[in-house]
DNA sequence: GTAACAGGTTACAACATTGTTACAAAAGAA
DNA sequence: TTCTTTTGTAACAATGTTGTAACCTGTTAC
């Protein structure tokens, strides 16, 4: 850990403990490393149906990811008035800055399955 | 996404995609990012009372964090015949080589914590 | 003999999360 | 008119996860 983030950590008041704490136990929820993984693959909007179909849930799952991931800011929803309904889902800025963490994180992944199988 | 790593994605075979999902799992389980975070703070091997304590939980949860991250070779434990019973926690080589992603991506979270007082 | 310590385990009740099923809206196609 | 599509939501039972409280080991100190 860098004396910077030593300082910053110890440091810290309270309240960032527990926006830390959030952002952990979100990032940790089922299915989210990947939905967030996949989005930034592509960097295009995405439609419901097409993470859904990636990550391999539920609607009802995903739903519920997407919408916490919209509460947070992570990303963005935008409905267009087709038939039948179409709803693209976009990573806001702050999301793509995660993007190095992710795919790093993911190769690592990768990898180790890869070398297990 | 690299092309490589797209090809390596397509070719997996159902098995491996259970080892992902399976890594997913364990590293989604609530406090393993802390955990193995903090493990890879301090690179010396740590015991069980010290991370308990950095991660604020209950012995429960610590222990079954610690064994399931000992079942898939991540962390090795090793206990010594003192009194009271010493016993030391230390990453494997293979969890190490996840430090820079787990870095980059506390340093995402610190930062969004941060912004976010 | 009993208190204290580290490092757990076990049982269990409370709580959280999941998928399934049913439903809805809106409009164009058959 | 009814079917189809996408994108969800609501209710609910089943399943999974958590912390708490009690207990255990082994040895040394009192």
């Amino acid at each position: 850990m860098s004396q910077v983030q030593s300082q910053r950590m110890q440091s810290m008041c309270e309240s960032a403990k527990a926006h830390v704490d959030d952002l952990l136990v979100l990032l940790s929820k089922s299915k989210m490393l990947s939905i967030l993984y996949i989005m930034n693959c592509d960097k295009e909007p995405m439609r419901f149906s097409e993470i859904k179909k990636r990550v391999n849930s539920s609607s009802t799952t995903v739903a519920r990811r997407l919408a916490e991931l919209e509460d947070h800011g992570l990303v963005t929803r935008t409905a267009f008035a087709t038939v039948p309904a179409t709803v693209m889902y976009e990573l806001t800025d702050d999301a793509i800055t995660l993007q190095p963490s992710l795919e790093s994180m993911f190769e690592w992944v990768l990898n180790r399955a890869d070398s297990s199988v």
